[in-house]
Order: structure tokens, then C-alpha cells, then sequence
DNA sequence: ATTATTGCAAAGATTTTGCATCACC
DNA sequence: GGTGATGCAAAATCTTTGCAATAAT
């Protein structure tokens, strides 16, 4: 059974208050400035159970590193395929899941989507 | 500028054969039949050129390792998050772009969207 | 002749894990 | 007391890279 630790406490509300999409090891240093001892180890778990519980999102923003997002609500993301900034896109989901579940052979139960593009800052400069 | 290598050549034409979004090693496995000498270092230059170069997709289905994908018209993928099984989905376009486009501050060049549920297999069994 | 590409092996980077100890229920 | 979680460090895994040799233009 499920045992209460302060840092998976410390990992969730770290993840809650940013949105920056951290890696492991950025989470392990904001919280080192807390809890000094925790380990790399413990991030990793933690961040890993957090996942695998659906209270955090794991995600894949082009630099080969895990990245998570601890806001689960629906929502997409944008990455600038020229100098990797990530942006939040929140708005009215669009019945895709609905339209894909026609085309394949199970059953869909969530979907995750990534737009790539220029940033205000890259789409000038070609 | 760029030259042409038979090693290139082998590994595109391995990607646009097999419909299993392989690994970098899966690619030098089944390269190395044909080319026993063919180096892992090389596999992994080729598909970081071919992604970069848009000659194939790189994937992330949720075993920590980079998948690739031969097949770069535009396309959706199923992911069984019990099994991890993977599935194309070819199907008409919703305009998901357009509409977040709307909501985000950069310019929409593409997209990338995973699907997860369950599939045939793993959907009876809970 | 020039230079992109290769094979090899070593290095780098990231993530996982074994184990003794600690803390929660 | 039992067992889940931790810290530490080592190991495992995956990917990149330096370099001399090779091959394409």
C-alpha cells in the first residue's frame, strides 16, 4: 500500500507551480534548494510513479531528455522547431479522438497532440 | 554538400519498408544482414540527417527510447498503453491547426498527435 | 584534390536499480 | 513490526562524437 513521503509531496507541488515542462534533473535542482539531500534517484522515481498515475504528463519536446508537465487538464502543446521554446495551447478540444477510433482498432481513451512551428522570435529571421 | 552513401541509401529504403517504427538499433540489426560491416555510429548519423532533413519522423512511444518512422505523410499513431503496441491511423485531416493556431502566439507549421487506449488484445482484460 | 561519410571505440548523457537505512501506517 | 520510500552509488541504456581511413564528387 501506498505510503505518504515529503518528497513526493515536494515533487508534486514543484511540478504544480511551474510551467516550463522540466526535465528530471531541473526538478532535482529546484527542490534540492528546499530538501538538500534528496536524491537524483528519488526525482526519478517519483516523477515516473507520478506519470505512471496519471498526475503528471510525460513529454517528448525534441532535445532527447524526458520532460514532464504536472498539468494533467487537457491541453496541447506548441514547440518552436527553431529554438525549442514550448508554449501551453488551451483551447476547445476538437472531436479528433471521436474520428480517429473510426480509423484504428481499439479503443481510445486519450490522446496527446504536438504543433511545430516558428515563435514570434524565430518567424522573423527565416 | 552533401554525398551519397550506400549506407544512407540502405537505411532509407529499410525505414520506408516496415511499418514497426523500429529503434536505431532494429534499423542496424536489420541492416546488418545486407551489410555486416555497417557501424551503429553510422545508423544513428543517418536518422538523426534523415529526421532533420524531413525524410522521416522521430517518435517517442513511451519506452524511453527514440523511434523512427519512414513514412512522413501525414498520419496518426494509436499507442496501447498496456501492451505498447502501435497502430497507424491514416485518416482525413481535421483542421486541428487552424484552431489552435488561434490560441497560440507562434506560427503552425505541423503537427504530431499520439492516441492511447487500449487495443484488441489488451481491452478484454481490464 | 577536396570533403562528406564511414567504422570503430571511447565518451557522454540520461535513466534505472540494488541495497542498507529510514519513515509511515 | 511490516513494508514502502529514500539516499547513495554503481550499473545499465541509449546516443553522440573524435579520429583516421575511405569513398563520392
Amino acid at each position: 500500500m501506498e505510503k505518504r513521503s515529503l518528497q513526493r509531496d515536494l515533487i508534486k507541488q514543484n511540478l504544480a507551480s511551474r510551467y516550463d515542462h522540466p526535465t528530471a534533473d531541473m526538478v532535482y535542482s529546484s527542490i534540492r534548494e528546499d530538501l538538500p539531500n534528496i536524491s537524483l534517484g528519488t526525482v526519478y522515481r517519483n516523477l515516473r510513479f507520478l506519470v505512471e498515475h496519471g498526475e503528471a504528463l510525460s513529454l517528448k519536446l525534441g532535445d532527447g531528455r524526458e520532460h514532464f508537465d504536472g498539468h494533467v487538464e487537457p491541453h496541447y502543446h506548441f514547440i518552436c522547431t527553431k529554438c525549442g521554446a514550448v508554449e501551453d495551447i488551451f483551447m476547445k478540444e476538437i472531436p479528433i479522438c471521436e474520428e480517429a477510433a473510426k480509423h484504428c482498432s481499439g479503443t481510445i481513451t486519450g490522446h496527446h497532440t504536438y504543433f511545430y512551428g516558428f515563435c514570434n522570435n524565430c518567424k522573423s529571421d527565416n
